[in-house]
DNA sequence: AGATGGATTGACCGATGGGTTAGGGATGGG
DNA sequence: CCCATCCCTAACCCATCGGTCAATCCATCT
């Protein structure tokens, strides 16, 4: 219809295509939107789905790489100046800002991975790397801030890191999933830096 | 087959059917569990599930009433003797061992929580009771905890309360669906208690 | 023995799912 | 002008899904 031009609009309709799964699938989930629904909300016939992405699986590989691909996270910074509380709650807040900002690729995501299906090795990997990368800097963080006599929390290192991705994660799934009854994300961080650095509201204040 | 005397085993092949159902429900979800399956590994045949119950639907609120009834969970216990302290850990405890003994059916219930299907009304709002009750009942308890002086953190008691149990949930849905990377429960809720008793590890010495 | 009624089944049905096919316009190159 | 190639579609295909039905089995009641 809208020929911008005299272009061929492969481009167009398979952006278009992608932008309408990516939507149905982080709202109602992969099994339960159907192919004709995606070429519904793309406006686009069933058979041009299937001639841009030769499967459903595809279609869902393809949403996965165009989420994916923008999101080249700089967890790992310069910042070495910073001190490590700073550089924590950088970590922390750059967490929670992603997961903010791309929330429906996170759902999407997420939906898929607690239903069980399978995913492709490749990005579970990619998947599992990322997080390790992030968990390692963490702990790494949260190992100098005790070194320096900053952080309140005597456990190990890792222990303190599993345990604030885990608050993390649960935070975010509150945010994500549970519209009602949402919790104040701004006082639970809070809290959570105030575990790691032992002052519970606003700055440190230690020894 | 095996008719256990004369009488009629429509309740044999009724709990059959649920068992089946329940733990196919709750590996594969919902939607990616067929009638035939259920019909499959419960060794009867399709056509008898329907005539137990008119609907899939029905199937799976037979699976949630039988889930849910037996766990009245006592929670609000008489414990009035106990420091706010144990009595939180008490709470805490509970809701872990209750997910931890109860796996199958939390999961069960999260995936089609977290899949965005509608919920019968009913249920809903008996969660969401169940839910509120157990939140009350640890904002309380926090909040006694404070008052006399056994509770380091000073955040408001329902902020507090629902930190903690948004990192209970992190720390239980990874329990519950990251087989891989599991964390140490017990040294995690050590932080927890940490958080709320101003102690790291062990017990709380506060004062 | 015959009738009753719950329990159980194989065979069937319409709808829907993912996926295919044959072909129609547009564009561009020879 | 014709042919090839890229987009794109209506119509079709077949497996599976949730659900139905008529018939059967079997213990019990009369």
């Amino acid at each position: 219809m809208v020929t911008a031009g005299g272009q061929p609009q492969s481009q167009d309709s398979r952006d278009e295509i992608l932008k309408a799964a990516i939507h149905l699938f982080a709202t109602r989930g992969f099994h339960e939107t159907s192919m004709s629904e995606v070429a519904r909300e793309a406006k686009v016939s069933k058979a041009l789905i299937f001639w841009h992405f030769k499967t459903k699986e595809e279609l869902f590989l393809a949403v996965l790489n165009k989420l994916l691909e923008p999101y080249v996270i700089d967890f790992a910074e310069e910042s070495e100046k910073l001190d490590p509380r700073e550089q924590i709650k950088k970590l922390i807040g750059g967490y929670v800002n992603f997961v903010r900002e791309n929330a429906s690729s996170v759902s999407f995501f997420l939906r898929r991975f607690m239903s069980g299906e399978e995913m492709p090795e490749a990005f579970t990997e990619q998947i599992r790397r990322l997080y390790d990368l992030y968990k390692a800097l963490l702990t790494d963080r949260i190992r100098m801030g005790q070194e320096q006599g900053l952080c309140s929390c005597s456990n190990q290192p890792g222990v303190t890191a599993n345990f604030v991705l885990a608050a993390l994660n649960g935070l975010l799934i509150n945010l994500l999933f549970m519209s009602q009854a949402q919790i104040d994300l701004d006082s639970a961080l809070d809290m959570l830096y105030g575990l790691l650095f032992g002052a519970t509201t606003g700055d440190a204040s230690a020894h």
